[in-house]
DNA sequence: AATTTGCGAAACCAATTAGTTGCGCATATA
DNA sequence: TATATGCGCAACTAATTGGTTTCGCAAATT
């Protein structure tokens, strides 16, 4: 079973349970009421989402309260960094050939 | 057909492709040799790819070549955005705590 | 003690997925 | 002109996915 945060994150209904979750911690039943599915769905992406470790469970009583792992998140963040030096420099780039217009424009 | 930038990065290979043609572009070809795959495969890949406009080909002669719109990866960024400001706010507790030990510690 | 509530787990189902094989169409090369 | 090569597309297959219903357990409420 392939089980990871990409994977993970690219299911619409996880990525919402994730944004709810990251504000403060939910109950499977509270979660189940932001969306247009059953309890029992939301708790099959809970499971997805504790596999690949990116949220965890606290129990009160017979309440289980789900958060987010935010530290798990910054692994999305850490595989983007490639590709941020990528549009950094083409940025910089720009922000060049700006300037170089804007020097043009000023000698004329 | 559910089609969007997290379901595109879901698939390891596809990953693997993003990351090849962000360096240069390359052609289905060239990129299958990466892959213990298919060049119909990785066609299927950048078909996707190019659906959620990750990517954009360059037809030369026969040849395709395909490279990366290095903008669109922005978005996922972008969703992160909100996480960030959760996790650097986070650090920004622990730097607190952490100094308030160590003045503490002065203190002694 | 009996009932209700919150939950996960299992069995099942339809839809989607990643992959394959086999085309056909162009563009090169002989 | 005949043949090679590079490619996308369609049909098919096996595996996975997101969802449902049903169940049993434990904690609360009556």
């Amino acid at each position: 079973m392939r089980r990871d945060i990409f994977q993970a994150i690219a299911d619409p209904t996880r990525r919402a349970i994730i944004a709810l979750i990251a504000l403060q911690a939910m109950t499977p039943n509270a979660l189940a009421e932001h969306f247009d599915t059953t309890r029992q769905a939301v708790s099959k992406h809970l499971r997805i989402l504790t596999e690949c470790e990116l949220i965890k469970q606290e129990q009160k009583g017979r309440e289980i309260y789900y958060q987010l792992e935010i530290d798990k998140m910054k692994e999305i963040d850490k595989w983007l960094e490639q590709f941020r030096k990528i549009w950094e420099t083409r940025f910089g780039q720009l922000d060049e050939l700006l300037s170089t217009i804007k020097k043009q424009k000023n000698e004329q």
